[in-house]
DNA sequence: GTCCACAAGTGCAACTGTTCCAGTTTCTGC
DNA sequence: GCAGAAACTGGAACAGTTGCACTTGTGGAC
């Protein structure tokens, strides 16, 4: 027998239906738009019935976001494990710029960027679901810089750095956005204030 | 006949079933609860039929945000219209301590307020609604600022600042928050970054 | 003042996401 | 081997939302 070291039949079981109905459902979306498949037509091609698909995931958009956990401590791996002497915000910045890069490179995720984004209610929720991460962040935040979890600057923090794809989205140059924006942050807007100075 | 100057029967009478509308939604919210009354019950107690009320309302969540036109006009005004010599960031926090207080001195806001906390579907579509005015508030800060409409620091100012009600939510002291957001946003996170220094 | 086009409202049926319920099958730990 | 939990099923039901064919009241043109 091939591998399956402490995860039992059942286990694997039940992960093979989750990522079937997970296929099916990307593959339907992609080829006719979300909302012109039903939660009805996913759970047929992947052979359950629709109350199985929704003991998998919470709702029909929850199917295209299958991998928020691991997002989400990919983001925190990236402040917590950052390199010596490297600040917090700028291990995010190298985060988010890394992110960026994958995007662009890897056409599975470029594909998936495209459906979300031709889709407002996916983007809706992608929004909503990528700033949930804001509690872990200012949590890991807060704990390399020896603050309390709940500290307001670095709540603060995670969710202005959240918010910076989100501001790049329609934008030309996301790379110039991201590096603007940290530079903003880092150094305020009171710099900069009011009629005159330069623009950016 | 008291006052009717240009608005003729027609605009009246609408305006006046989409008033009922709101009023018995608001009313059946309070009593019993947003999803404990159906959209149904609601066009039942106004006295139209469902279809009505959804030819006023988008969503059963609109019914209760009545007003996000007006609020978006505030907080434009209160950039626009802020005193001579004043900063654009000192106009926003000047206006958010208002609206701070307006809450904790008009019960009916108060109320209003509460039923949105303690309902998540509510909680949601209102951070969504209010984080929808980044797009007004930054094309005013860039006017004001002399910049072109979809400057990126005016956006990302925009945002930042639309984030602040959001932040102070559940803290106990949300003045303190405007206040510590605000003058982190004008010096930036550089001053106070990583290890040591002053706990706010 | 009459008349017509049109906006507002109606009632109902249908669609879709989501949940409930009462089972059946399939695994796992003992 | 067995008991019980967990995964899954089928179908009905519910709630928000939309479409459709239709009535009614209003406002502007004549």
């Amino acid at each position: 027998m091939p591998d399956s070291p402490t995860v039992g039949r059942r286990e694997r079981k039940k992960a093979a239906t989750r990522q079937a109905i997970a296929d099916a459902a990307l593959e339907l979306f992609l080829e006719h738009g979300f909302e012109r498949v039903s939660v009805r037509d996913i759970a047929e091609k992947a052979d359950v019935s629709t109350t199985t698909l929704f003991a998998h995931f919470p709702s029909k958009e929850a199917l295209v976001f299958d991998r928020e956990e691991e997002v989400e401590a990919e983001l925190t791996a990236a402040v917590r494990e950052r390199p010596e002497g490297q600040s917090v915000v700028e291990a995010l910045r190298v985060h988010a710029l890394k992110a960026w890069v994958s995007i662009t490179s890897d056409p599975r995720l470029h594909q998936h960027n495209a459906l979300v984004d031709q889709t407002p209610a996916l983007r809706e929720y992608a929004e909503r679901m990528w700033m949930r991460h804001a509690g872990a962040l200012g949590a890991v935040i807060a704990e390399e810089l020896g603050r309390e979890r709940d500290d307001l600057a670095c709540s603060a923090l995670a969710r202005f750095v959240l918010e910076i794809p989100i501001l790049a989205n329609g934008r030309h140059d996301p790379r110039a956005v991201v590096e603007t924006v940290f530079d903003l942050l880092i150094h305020g807007w009171g710099s900069q204030q009011d009629s005159e100075v330069d623009r950016t």
